[in-house]
Parts: structure tokens; C-alpha cells; sequence
DNA sequence: ATAAATACGATCTTTTTTAACGTATATAAC
DNA sequence: GTTATATACGTTAAAAAAGATCGTATTTAT
């Protein structure tokens, strides 16, 4: 239960490298892959999904790289794994994917729905900027 | 990130199912399995596991089952999880199985620290009767 | 004694999910 | 032209989870 994925792992250490660069300087997919040891087409594939979010602002040709498109300090958590993955969902039945096969004699629905909004309440209330201590 | 498992999903229906009974009245795992359409030999497991960590009680023979053996306010989610599967970690590195192959370059080891210890607080502020409504 | 039920352990197969890798084309900066 | 990113396919490999099987032991109601 509950464990992080390699994804939000490597955005984590991206975000945190990317943050502490000085103003105005880019970071390319390749400095982060082999800084952090990453395999370059995942860190690739995590920050153009976070571009693609607008977190990140993607800088093409030559010398170019990722800066941060707004502050860490205004996203949290939970806008994070949203970028990442979607609905952050407790249960696959939560996530409307496809319908569960013991639905009909589940008597958990409601009650799962409702911490689920509870987790992503809390994920919500945890800013990146807490997270990465930038 | 952040899915939960069949074990803890089982172990709610079950504790659900268990709580509605009249007082003094026992469960047996067969009744689950087949009121739930769970396999059997999966959620008998749960409930041994459940029994042994001192949240149900089982009888023996003949006509036994289980039986809450306190009151469900008085456990919280991560009281539950921590049952079914030890310490609640967000990453393998904080779960102290195995050495992190990249712990070297690593530049995140405090900030998932401090955001695990943030998520166990907040699992066990939840206690299991407001989550099953009981 | 027999049947019903839990307890515990070991192993195995299957399924699902995650992670990693590859290829190709397009675009833009220099 | 070279470098670097964007995007979009797809494929493979590894890991984890779920489920199934077998076996033995123990308790207890009937």
C-alpha cells in the first residue's frame, strides 16, 4: 500500500536539481541522466510530461534545457502525481478504468471514495517546495 | 503511487462485514469468501494475520470465526496496514530492505524521509470506524 | 470418530504492473 | 549541419502482486 513509483521518484529529483540551479540557468534531460544515474529516456519521457503540464518550460536546439515555468512553492503533491498519472485513486474502481468484478458485493464503495478524498485532501495541503526544502 | 492492495482492500470488507454482525455473533472466513466472492485461501490469511496482531479473535471448531477483539475507533488505517504488510514506506530505500543502487547520487533521501513521516501521521489520524462508517 | 474451522508454512503459477529500451519524425536554436 | 528537445509509436524485460495448491496441525461441536 501506499508506495511511490519510480516517475514521481525521479520528477522529485529532477525538480530538486532544476530548483537549485541559479536563475535563468537550463538543465537538459541528459545532465540529470547522468548526474543522478537515470536511464535518459524515463527522465526524458518525466519532464516532458511535466513541460506538457506546464511546470516545467522547455528551451528546443542547442544548449537548450528545462527551467521552472512557476514555483514549487505553488504546486503540491497532489498536481504532481496528477501530471504524472492522472487521478490520484486509491482503487482501480476509483479511477473509472474499467468496472471491478466484485462491485456488486462490494460494501466498501462508499467508504473508499470517501478516504480517498481524504488523501487527496492531505496531498493537496503538501506544497513541493515543503517537500524538496527549496 | 499511492494505490492500495487486495490484502488491505479484503481486510476492509471483512472488518466491515465483521463490525455490522450482531455483538457476540462470529464470521467465519468460508462466509466472507463466499458473500464476497474472495478467494478463500487469500482472505483466510488476512484474517489469521488480523487475529494474531490482536484485531480479531478467533474461535476454534466447530461453528467458530472471528470476532473483534476492540473496538475499530481505536485503530487507525495505518495500524491496519502496518498488520498486513510492516512499516508503511513510501520508497524500498525507507522500508530498510535493500541498499538503494543510486543512494549515492541521490539528493531527495531527506526530503522522501520527511514526506513519509508526514503520510504515516496523517494514516493514523484516520481511525478504521470513520473510514467503514461503524 | 467426524466434520468444521482456524493456524501455519512452503511452493508454485499466473497475472498485472512497472520499468526500461528502441525507433522514428519533427522542430528549433546555433 | 549539428545538437537538443518534442512527440509518438512500439517492444521487451523485470518485478511485484495475486491466486492456487499441498500439507500438517490443532481445536471443538456434534
Amino acid at each position: 500500500m501506499n508506495k511511490m513509483n519510480k516517475k514521481m521518484e525521479y520528477a522529485l529529483m529532477a525538480l530538486r536539481h532544476i530548483s537549485l540551479k541559479p536563475v535563468g540557468q537550463l538543465t537538459s534531460a541528459k545532465e540529470i541522466a547522468d548526474l543522478m544515474r537515470i536511464p535518459f529516456e524515463v527522465i526524458a519521457r518525466v519532464l516532458q510530461a511535466l513541460s506538457s503540464r506546464g511546470l516545467l518550460k522547455a528551451e528546443y536546439g542547442a544548449g537548450g534545457g528545462y527551467i521552472l515555468a512557476k514555483p514549487l512553492s505553488e504546486v503540491s503533491v497532489h498536481d504532481l502525481s496528477e501530471m504524472l498519472e492522472g487521478h490520484l485513486a486509491l482503487t482501480k474502481c476509483l479511477s473509472g478504468e474499467d468496472l471491478c468484478e466484485i462491485s456488486a458485493t462490494c460494501n466498501i464503495t462508499e467508504p473508499i471514495s470517501n478516504l480517498n478524498k481524504k488523501v487527496q485532501e492531505f496531498y493537496r495541503s503538501v506544497p513541493l517546495s515543503e517537500v524538496l526544502h527549496v
